[in-house]
DNA sequence: GCATATTTGTCCGTATGTATA
DNA sequence: CTATACATACGGACAAATATG
């Protein structure tokens, strides 16, 4: 299987010091290229490419070299310019003219902005919800124990990505397939802004119990107070997170 | 500079029998070859076809061959490909594995699904607002007269552009560029849905006035009961446009 | 400021696989 | 089931823009 996972943490180690030098993450990417099923071939090369971005392997800032990737991927480069449009579609990627793709570099502006969506999403959401059966909830149940399981455990990363499941699975009680769209590929640019931030804990720490709170409004059938909680939990995120950002290493 | 605009009207007084098996808009596509001017091939080769699609030229079901295309636009299939991706991300295409691209061909379910995020977007931005410059509802000004001037002359074709024109740039009040890009997106499947509809005018003329009154309040500064106001005009317009959309031939 | 090398943008021809008649 | 039409994918080539010395 030659599990190359190793370089993930070596690039944590040693840190690049300007974005685009470092391509030891090339080889990484490389190894998945054996494990190719489903679909079309640009898909199955997003989906590779999607994982390593949302990982953190790929930093911000960091070119996606055409000559290289077809080369890793071994496909082809029409191939994989396709596949560079379904992710810069996505906004793992964002491409510059005659210049070529990049990991985008999210900036305090897009924070706001992003919380900006999710908060009247979300909050509309909960805001609109009525005569919910018990069990369109278990998912979300399910995602605040798995979050508090992997705060007991330590595992921050791991509560982070139960939160955002959390998030995606609330979206999801609203049987909008656009608004399911949206926020998939918000809380993608999202995950990006976590991955130049230092200290995971205590970034989701404070929303495992909120999420819960949460939750028993909801399954109390108290929409508007959810709304409410809501609105406030999302303003004290954005700003949690915009004071992590402007203290970043 | 060869003006094949007649084929477009030919095409509403001899309408196909079923979607895919007319090819006549193909020969008003290439007529638009010659005025190529800006940015990438893609781009350019996505700004003809949008603006046909969003005419209603091409009709939904309509499948975009790739062989056909690329001859009546001279250019490559990759270039082609990449402009399918461009419009597809827009909403104005969609894309079939190994069955190529078409013109979406939008449900009711579709007409909910869009409206339901759009009531969330425009609903949030309005109650937000806050402290808002006299200057920067003149877009809206001039929009809501241009509906007015092209009621008067009977052009409802007009009236629904300046309306949507309208809410782009309500939604432009709130200064986030990802609720610009959702918006943009869902008024262009909006228009889609339009085109299945017979009867334009029942479906804009009430909110000529409407547009009028909601403007009124936000230059007031009634942010509150202007969004209550927008939510009422949302859930009436979607309501016409589900009849509309049921009885349509 | 200029010349060079690198990288992307675009096009072509062809081979293969898939869906539909 | 076969045949046809079409999309998918590949590799090579040149032009154009950018980055580097």
């Amino acid at each position: 299987m030659g599990d190359d996972a190793r370089v993930s943490s070596s690039s944590e180690i040693r840190p690049p010091a300007e974005p685009g030098t470092d391509t030891s993450w090339l080889r990484a990417v490389a190894g998945d290229a054996a494990l190719f099923d489903r679909s079309s071939s640009a898909e199955r090369v997003a989906d590779v490419l999607r994982r390593r971005i949302t990982e953190g392997l790929l930093r911000p800032g960091t070119q996606l070299s055409e000559e290289l990737l077809k080369e890793a991927l071994q496909v082809s480069r029409n191939t994989l310019r396709e596949a560079f449009r379904l992710l810069t579609h996505e906004g793992l990627l964002v491409h510059k003219m005659h210049r070529g793709v990049f990991v985008p570099d999210l900036t305090e502006d897009d924070l706001v902005d992003l919380y900006r969506l999710r908060r009247a999403i979300e909050c509309d959401v909960v805001r609109s919800l009525g005569d919910l059966a018990p069990d369109r909830l278990q998912p979300l149940r399910d995602d605040v124990e798995a979050s508090e399981a992997a705060a007991l455990a330590g595992d921050w990363v791991a509560v982070g990505t139960a939160n955002m499941r959390f998030h995606r699975h609330l979206v999801g009680l609203a049987g909008s397939t656009r608004m399911d769209e949206v926020t998939g590929r918000l809380l993608a640019e999202l995950r990006l802004l976590f991955h130049v931030i230092a200290t995971p804990q205590a970034l989701h720490e404070p929303y495992i119990a909120r999420n819960r709170a949460l939750l028993e409004l909801l399954a109390a059938g108290e929409y508007e107070r959810a709304a409410a909680e809501l609105n406030q939990y999302m303003l004290d995120s954005e700003a949690g997170l915009l004071a992590a950002f402007r203290g970043r290493g």
